[in-house]
DNA sequence: CTGTTAGCGCATTCAC
DNA sequence: GTGAATGCGCTAACAG
């Protein structure tokens, strides 16, 4: 809780003003650093204003300037995995740029979405980033937004919209290249739900470096679910069927740690016997792996970075494009493919 | 992106008044809903509104009204895995009260917290939320807000402040209770790092459960750190020394994650020859362990809710009242601590 | 029922 | 250099 300070409202530039013996104009040029303005008078009007601990105003200053230094977070669905890094790159763009964030959670609800963009609106924000909770492509919020938007993650459907998403297409490539350069050849695939355009984009990463290298899948690649479960259930049957695979690409890092399970579990050697490469590089996951999981990382910070910029730009009159951009992802090296030294 | 509707700016209400022929006043009031507008005018009103797409200006309406419905989330780290439950939680109770989230992140530096805090004062929020990364006191806000404030999971050290944490003592409670009551007498503990007050509240409620049955832990808690790892360093040695123990309580779900794994490898069966509970009920680790995790569920989001409702009744100049409050947690039981049927 | 008037807090012309 | 007006978009009193 807290206590008004002076018994009423906030102080007021008016306030502040009176205090210094000034006018209004005056004690506003002087705290916006206007240099029309006496040194001695500008003392005098900034030691008001700490005294009454004034802080100016942001909607009547937003609503004067017509923009009003705040953007809007929408995402799909904020316990997934995917948005803190984004959300945080986001927030963390924007603050040093003296933006404050409004974030909205849809809860993977339309009804709700339309009633936070609807908010949004309302609130004059000066640009919108949606954030989904896949990379498969989202409907798109339409052309007939006043400010601004930015897809982040999930690409919208519609090509005038911009949109930044992971390459997950690189990401299978980097992930099997990795595996080829350190001696594999037998490579397995297991990965989470057919319908995730992540699985089918990797997936075809996946199949491209190996053909490059005049290799192929050992068996179908695996799908199901992206849990820990279904990547130890899925192993038995790898390594029961097809005893001489020498390398298993996971489609999420959770997947890998079950693979990683059922290898021990069926006394295969990691990394000697069996490499194993997981994605999306969670920390959580691929550190506390025994041994340490290799992994790709979509450097989703960076994401959320880059679609705060963006905005930016844009806010600035700066045209920044359309259409959807992948963008680069990193492979992250640990005791899961190669030997410790 | 997005282009401009109509050319310039958006919409404003003269607009629509000038559309519909009738006054600010009149289509003030029409869309507003006040009764003192005759049908058919509000009609002509609502659909000239419709037709330029008019979206109140919140900063315009909020400069009259004194309030904005606008709420500051103070994180102090949003990276945390504590977050996003509590974050998840008062979006959602604020959203359903036509109430907009301000989201800040500190990470963790006080410089920048108050900056942001300065900025939050300026948009003039109607209330704030800290929230802490743990569960020990942090520095007080001050009591020179002019707005109120309530403290969600890391509680002010500040008394007159309002603060929401979880009842970490009754957690380390229940877990104990449980483990006796499934028929356990020999308990050890192996938990994070020392220095956190969550590590010593959570021992201490143990401690009081097992002196209520005449027990008492076996060897001395294990601290050092939050992590599979050391889980796992940790149960290779309490099963070593003690290989008579037949329950492990855990500080944190990912210890236990370790420890499951060092017990398999001893070949100790759980739950059968050794119980393993976990804590903050993490369903990520819970859910993909082998056997699933008993874990302590603290109710985040819960949490999170209430911190909003607080600041709702706070904004209503309802007393919400002062000092830290325990909220109760949840116990979990999956398959570490009672056999499958 | 409807329209006119007066601000909310501030930045920005302009005169002085 | 400084101060008196003007208006951003809107709602709440009033008066017609």
């Amino acid at each position: 809780m807290a206590t008004n300070e002076s018994g009423g409202r906030a102080a007021t530039l008016s306030d502040v003003a009176r205090r210094a013996g000034v006018s209004l104009a005056t004690a506003s040029k002087a705290l916006n650093g206007r240099d029309d303005v006496a040194p001695a008078t500008r003392r005098r009007v900034v030691e008001a204003a700490d005294d009454l601990s004034f802080t100016p105003n942001a909607m009547a200053r937003g609503l004067l300037a017509g923009r009003t230094g705040t953007v809007g977070l929408l995402t799909g669905d904020l316990e997934g995995r995917f948005m803190i890094p984004i959300l945080s790159g986001a927030e963390d763009a924007f603050g040093a740029g003296q933006v404050n964030v409004f974030l909205c959670d849809a809860r993977g609800d339309a009804i709700r979405e339309q009633h936070h963009l609807k908010a949004l609106l309302s609130r004059r924000v000066d640009g919108i980033i949606v954030v989904g909770r896949q990379t498969d492509p989202r409907p798109s919020l339409g052309q007939e937004i006043p400010v601004p938007v930015v897809y982040a993650y999930a690409p919208s459907d519609d090509p005038r919209d911009l949109s930044l998403t992971p390459d997950n297409y690189s990401g299978g490539r980097l992930a099997i290249e990795h595996l080829i350069a350190t001696g594999r050849t037998r490579i397995a695939h297991i990965t989470g739900d057919p319908s995730y355009a992540a699985a089918q984009d990797r997936l075809a990463g996946a199949r491209a470096a190996l053909e490059a290298a005049g290799l192929s899948l050992v068996g179908e690649p695996m799908f199901s679910a992206w849990t820990e479960n279904w990547g130890r259930d899925a192993a038995a049957v790898v390594l029961t069927q097809h005893p001489d695979v020498d390398a298993i690409f996971c489609g999420s890092d959770q997947i890998a740690r079950g693979v990683l399970d059922t290898a021990r579990d069926l006394g295969r050697r990691v990394p000697e016997d069996l490499a194993v490469i997981g994605y999306d590089n969670w920390e959580l996951l691929a550190g506390g792996a025994r041994p340490e999981l290799t992994s790709i990382d979509a450097n989703l910070q960076q994401l959320g970075r880059q679609a705060a910029q963006r905005v930016f730009d844009a806010i600035d009159g700066i045209d920044i494009g359309t259409g959807t951009h992948q963008l680069p992802v990193r492979l992250v090296i640990r005791g899961s493919t190669i030997p410790r030294r």
